[in-house]
DNA sequence: ATTATTTCTTGACTCACATCAACGTATTGA
DNA sequence: TCAATACGTTGATGTGAGTCAAGAAATAAT
């Protein structure tokens, strides 16, 4: 089941074959059917999630309980609420599953281990925390800078696997639009460059 | 000159007199005058640069020639377009000196030079990389939820000392925010709770 | 199969913030 | 010291996206 774990990593670090025995060793498989929660909010994020299959979101509920979606997750991504899994304070994020989904997960205690006995392991985290914190500089000047319709346009370009497997209002959700303003902005959208059949 | 930054740096991690030797080797300290360019859009980002004295901000300039700022960074704080650094790519990013500053610089062979054979310098940047994501991420929300009023509350608890430092339009341009609306926010709330004396 | 739930669309109306424009006040610099 | 430039305020007006409400389509559940 780790197999798509494995590869991931394989892809900025190098694995051993040991190194892999002792990850077997740590990590958690786990399923979730669609709609359940990974962590909801007032929990601490006990851990980091893998997601080998499916798709997951995290995502805040403000005081109209409106859904502010943070991030989504398919498969080959990680999931979690950093914040709260670094500092032990309580999540203010919720995080479930959108489509029936596999993790590996990995708890703080077996990813600070990890981190120690497998040094590549801790590199890999380091490009990955580098990596998150540039593409989520992009994320935010593109939410100051675009209209909607941009918004919506450059998503599309940028992600267009996960707006096929999204439902429309969480797309907009992440977008920081109401469902009906994206709606309208699809609408626009096809009648100036029709679908091709 | 680099006090500040060892400073900085042992806040996190152990640095050993020996270590410090190495990183005067490779550091180089540098002067800007107020509004003196570190970075200029259309350049590679080389260094990343540690402020020990003064304050820079970083930010781009879009299609109507808006200013929009994306970090400050006071004595204390690191700034550099991450991105060109790592990748190489060119720089859409400005960054340049709001008062009179001085810096300490890391060149990108220094920087990769120094992670290798200093292993807390590694680790040093793996915590600063995941803080800035976390921090960022938190940055986003607010931007998403709150409105003209509460992101200039916010941003006042949180970083007041560059409130008093810094032009109120660029407090407006990192807020997402015009001059005209953030002058207009403070008015309200001067009217709200008027200045003690 | 048909009810229930979730998701999407559309229209009418509102509002927070932007834009445009003019002017007052600091700061800076030869 | 007196332009010049940078910075901040205020008013009038515009607009993109939100809100409210109602119904249509699609999906899921029994």
């Amino acid at each position: 089941m780790p197999d798509h774990f494995f590869n991931k990593l394989s892809k900025s670090i190098t694995l051993t074959e040991a190194d892999k025995a002792i990850f077997r060793q740590y990590i958690i498989v786990k399923k979730l059917r669609k709609r359940q929660y990974l962590l909801q909010e007032g929990e601490i994020c006990k851990s980091v999630a893998f997601v080998s299959k499916g798709i997951l979101r995290s995502y805040l509920v403000d005081e109209k309980s409106n859904e502010r979606i943070i991030q989504f997750a398919p498969e080959g991504w990680f999931i979690s609420d950093l914040y709260s899994f670094v500092t032990n304070e309580y999540s203010n994020l919720n995080i479930d599953a959108i489509e029936d989904s596999e993790l590996v997960l990995i708890n703080q205690e077996a990813h600070a281990h990890l981190e120690n006995i497998i040094p590549d392991f801790f590199k890999f985290n380091y490009l990955q925390y580098r990596g998150a914190y540039i593409s989520l500089q992009k994320r935010l000047t593109d939410m100051f800078t675009l209209s909607a319709e941009e918004k919506y346009i450059k998503l599309l370009h940028i992600y267009p696997d996960i707006i096929q497997r999204v439902p429309q209002h969480m797309i907009a959700s992440y977008l920081g639009l109401t469902p009906e303003t994206l709606s309208r902005v699809r609408k626009k959208l096809i009648a100036k460059k029709p679908e091709r059949s």
